[in-house]
DNA sequence: GATGAATGAGCCTTCATTCAT
DNA sequence: TATGAATGAAGGCTCATTCAT
């Protein structure tokens, strides 16, 4: 029951503007390997502003501190990014791949029982967690600052969210078929009670502080409730 | 099982101006209730406050929005509150005395089992987000926006948790005690999860628009899902 | 060459409204003189006012800080003036008699020579500076920031100039007539240095902090400076 | 006893930025002088400060007024001061330059009995007012302002009276050792006299309007005043 | 006479955004 | 590519002024 963690699959793969293959493509030729100050310009601000919209959240965060944090200037990132928004949505893209994306991989590339499953989704997922503390924050500051706003953002966090429940449907549903778990409920409401107890895991983390301690015994709670959610 | 709830007991009691009482006393004695057209101009900001810093956060509410909303200029807000954030803060001791205050009352006032208690507690809860959706949200969006804001309103959210976590942790033990609750957990962690449950919650229900579908099955959800908790 | 200063003649003696005359007949009538606690509340808050506009200056003094300051509110000081500018001119007023008016009277009812009549002058001015060291801030103050600002305002400062000057000229022609003083400067011009000395020494004192004993030395200073100026 | 009075020494030097001095030098060598439209922009918001503060007073002026009067929007004051009192300081920097400093070199460098340098210091001073009668109103406006406020612009406005004192009693020092002065009289109290007419003749003068016959009058007599002070 | 409540204009300050270089 | 400079639209807050009681 250990899992391995190639650590290259958790951090984020961005879909590379066409602007920027050039250098990156002229960067790889010369084999190099992108150690953290080779990261390009955009990768740096978007990396300067995951960090800044999680410790200030968006609203607190300005472009002027996201660029001095990146190492640039504001006109740096006006020149890769069209606007603050778009901004955000490069790091809610990141945070998709860094979280979910990783998460999903990893569940579904790997045989074995649906229990097997729902505990390896809780260990990515409170991994992440762990790794990227940041990227949680994000996701918890966006989507609470975001439905009375801009659509794309929304979409985006829903994008996420509905992954993370598909994912979850997915194990539930082999959980079932194979007898491990209970028909007893349905699986959309076993779905919704997991998601919750995820959110709220994160929201009591991210309140602690991140506080390591928490962060062990609420995984811990989680992988047993989970077990009895579905199991009962 | 089927409890009585007060509904009078679930609105804000602030203390009421001199010059208001004198009002009510009289309009009493006519056998008028207040309408809300005849709460005192602070309370009206309240309200209106607590309405706006929910659908768009703290930060994206400008005091023009809500003193418009609560029909009257932004000078009336300075008036009555020192700045934006005193208003914030009333705010937040509002809530504290409707989501919390009500519940910690009901549920020990009554006698009965700690099941029962549980159940109460979920159920006031539950009530309370179904009342005031508001004040959940303001809760979720200012306890994401201020882990590096003004010390007084983290103080404020913090004494929230608190109150919460102590109701539980009472109810827990008294439970282990009975002989109800299984002992196996340390009540510290059991509190931990169930507050993330109830927060996790909370937040889906929010993010969801509200929607009283969703909040039905999670309150179903989140009774046998605390349960399966502690009695395991 | 001592000369008794009448104290009561220091303090201020404004015209009375119509309005307050009544009241003021009455509480005569009653066999009471005015002490401290029974000025007119007018009074109360021109003595406000002065001390506040002196601390402050007349730009960063509220109304409401003049109100509280007199034990009032913000609206009996509309009551009693027609605004803020009023109260200032009423203030000025009362400057006027305490400095200016008092001086002149003294040093005309007095008989002596030329040079008694430049002691006495700055001897008063001296006395009154110490007495009411608000006043003069007051008058520094407006007469710094007035000079693009209302006219009635600036006539009122001029006035007070205007009078000073005037017993100076009045002084110092006595002076040339009898011998005492020197002719060979216009009297215009001697005037012109002397209002000079008197404005510094204001000046300065009152950025000393009003400091007793540069008062002492600068009032030493400014007679014998004043002596050589016209004898020379 | 007839003084040259290198004017260019008598216009503020502040730390020029680099980008201008590249300009400085192209325009330098095109034999071309800067006027001044071809200030640096700070330059031209200190100008216009200056200018505004003096006929408004500090309080009075808004940085709207301000930035308009140099040509630019309130935005670019904040990009280059960090906000009104900065640049209310940046501006009292200026007037030191301008005013005691150079003097105070000027009378430092030129040899001469100590009555040369006392009138050569009345000489600078008034030729400095006569040029740059805004600075005047400035630092009479802020002086008489400033009491109870921000103690850093206190400072500054401490300091360049702290230079001026201190540049008369070097000269006062020299004459009562050459015999040329009184030594009658304490040093500190002549100088506190020196200055108080000093700025008694800069309030007056101010007072007019900056009339320049009145401005002529006030020199002279001040001369002969200062004069008849210390050697008396 | 005096107060409390409310208004609205105005000011300082911040910040996303644009643009010439 | 990236920067420095400048803009302009808000937003928080203050305060003189008004008014009903």
């Amino acid at each position: 029951m250990s899992y391995s963690l190639p650590p290259s699959k958790l951090d984020a793969i961005r879909p590379v503007p066409a602007r920027l293959q050039r250098a990156n493509a002229r960067a790889a030729s010369v084999g190099k390997t992108f150690t953290e100050s080779e990261l390009s310009t955009a990768d740096k601000i978007i990396k300067a502003a995951a960090e800044f919209f999680a410790s200030h959240g968006y609203v607190n965060s300005t472009l002027d501190d996201v660029a001095a944090l990146a190492g640039f200037t504001k006109g740096a990132v006006y020149y890769h990014f069209k606007d603050k928004e778009s901004l955000l949505l490069e790091v809610l893209k990141c945070i998709e791949v860094r979280s979910i994306d990783t998460t999903a991989a990893a569940v579904r590339e790997r045989s074995g029982s649906a229990t097997d499953h729902l505990e390896l989704f809780v260990r990515y997922q409170t991994r992440w967690a762990a790794q990227h503390p940041r990227d949680l924050a994000v996701l918890m500051l966006v989507s609470a600052e975001t439905p009375h706003t801009s659509e794309a953002v929304r979409a985006q966090v829903r994008e996420i969210y509905r992954k993370l429940g598909l994912l979850l449907e997915e194990i539930i549903e082999a959980g079932k078929r194979s007898g491990e778990f209970s028909k007893r409920q349905i699986t959309g409401d076993i779905v919704l009670y997991l998601q919750a107890v995820h959110d709220g895991n994160m929201m009591l983390w991210y309140r602690s502080g991140t506080d390591p301690e928490i962060g062990r015994r609420l995984g811990k709670a989680t992988i047993s409730g989970f077990l009895k959610t579905v199991k009962d």
